[in-house]
DNA sequence: TACCTTATTCGTCTTTTACGAACGCTAATT
DNA sequence: AATTAGCGTTCGTAAAAGACGAATAAGGTA
């Protein structure tokens, strides 16, 4: 066995990207290097593991066992260093943590209570501050990680995907709204709405959006969960503004489904680390945590 | 992510050693380099993984924990190259392989069998040499892999314990051999014998060795298997030659297990493969193989 | 006290590995 | 039909990692 792990890695990111050149950016080498560690590679399992066409490369049956035996492996040892956490050395107490406005307001609290719960140590220092900003100060080594919106920012950090969604509004299927492929918050503002419980992040939310427009919503219904939310919806109560994800697969109930055009409706969120520095094991725990973390529809 | 799979390979030798110059020299390492890496390894997961003691090391409880995880990651990988063998590219078809009078005539034929069934296009070339004259062999690469008697061979050869066994007398309890320590076989082709049924590799290796001394082993009854021989040979029937690990466990039945004082007595059985070539796939098959068989008392 | 075992440190040398530039190949485009 | 764009590979070079042996340190043992 004299591959390593490097290779491992490699070889994942390449066959998820059906593209050698991709793949090794995602592991940071130079497509030269990662054509060499392959050859390597195959001539150390003695088995072809991709085949190379002109647009990109395939796995073989071999090249399916290895990804499959190497993401075990993987994986193993990501819970390997995830154990051994609590017996850390120097174990860091406290982290640095700018967010945007989004995630302060709507993922965060969740998650980080959650995880502030499994390592009581911990402290957080949680800020707000625009994605720019953020990005720069992850970037100069300022803080440790951060939550950004936008996609296109200081190229000196790394990113990881955190939560992907938006705010559509939703409307019944005979509404007249229903169809439109996307809105203004402030064409709608005079429609009767059903909303989340009062005290809930998306209600407060929402009623600011409003509240910016000097106008005060036309509350139909309160509910306590997206479940009845749409219910009510579709039964002509209201409209309503909720997370894409927690709609998407209510076929059953006649709902049409708007895009809202607003910045603040774009919810994708990516957590963002330096490129360069090695991650304290804390922060490492914490993103961890945190890209493990998927939307739960009806939490928000 | 930045240690590598011999990190874990040589932690796993100096855990199971608690000795770092002994578990480098299992992973062929100078003990400098060895301590270097895991030096390297405690820094990279920030954690110490073993206490230096005067007398060798000892895990930590993060020790312990890497331990785990690290052979069941390598577990993975050696599960890979093992399904990964039949697409191995320039599918090597023959192996040749010599071993000792013993292998051949006792475990041999029935691992090779087996092997042979799960592996049809393989060919084996099977020729039967003395220990001494095998190891030179595969030290100069003539042939891939052999099966060994002695322990202190030609250096250049690396040994894998195969199986460890050895023929031993069992008399009744009240026998007026019992109790004693060992015993020249030459003492004992008078008394009747116990043998398993006709054909069986041991009764024809006993008759065998008889008949060199021009004897003729006096037969009381033939069974049918080890545990039939342990109850006659109990029950004053007669005196029987078995391999020690088919009886060890009959505590209930009144036997007196005595050491045969022959060099053919002795079974501990070695493989041996070139320490320097890189082995092809089909041999690391057979030796992954070979070395997976344990003693199954009652086969022979 | 002298000695042994075992781990570590240090300086040197070899091997490994990464990179960029040039190249070859194929499919889509003009 | 010629061109362009996307990909993977090859090659030479430069830098980093890693292995080794000798010397060292630290703690038991005769």
């Amino acid at each position: 066995m004299k591959f390593d792990l490097i290779d491992l890695r490699l070889f994942i990111a390449v066959a998820e990207q059906n593209n050698l050149t991709k793949g090794a950016e995602l592991v940071f080498l130079a497509p030269s290097s990662a054509s060499h560690r392959i050859k390597q590679l195959e001539a150390h399992l003695e088995t072809q593991l991709l085949v190379r066409e002109p647009r990109g490369v395939t796995l073989t049956k071999a090249g399916d066992i290895v990804l499959r035996h190497a993401k075990k492996a993987l994986a193993t040892l990501e819970q390997m260093q995830s154990e051994l956490y609590p017996f850390t050395d120097s174990m860091q107490t406290h982290v640095k943590l700018w967010a945007n406005t989004n995630a302060i307001h709507t993922y965060l609290p969740d998650d980080l209570g959650q995880f502030l719960e499994l390592h009581p140590h911990v402290k957080l220092i949680l800020e707000e501050h625009g994605s720019d900003e953020i990005a720069d100060a992850v970037a100069k080594g300022e803080i440790e990680i951060g939550i950004v919106a936008e996609q296109e920012l200081n190229s000196e950090v790394m990113l990881f995907p955190y939560k992907h969604d938006r705010l559509v509004l939703i409307v019944p299927s005979r509404h007249k709204l229903a169809g439109a492929e996307s809105i203004k918050f402030d064409q709608l503002v005079d429609f009767p709405f059903v909303i989340l419980n009062e005290g809930s992040a998306i209600h407060t939310f929402t009623m600011n959006k409003a509240a910016m427009l000097n106008k005060h919503l036309n509350i139909r219904a309160q509910v306590k969960s997206f479940d009845a939310v749409c219910r009510m919806v579709s039964s002509n109560v209201g409209v309503a503004i909720v997370p894409h994800d927690s709609v998407c697969h209510q076929h059953e109930l006649a709902l049409s489904i708007i895009e809202i055009d607003e910045t603040w409706s774009k919810r994708d969120l990516m957590i963002c680390v330096n490129k360069h520095k090695e991650l304290g094991s804390l922060v490492t725990e914490l993103l961890r945590y945190l890209t493990k973390q998927k939307v739960r529809p009806g939490t928000l």
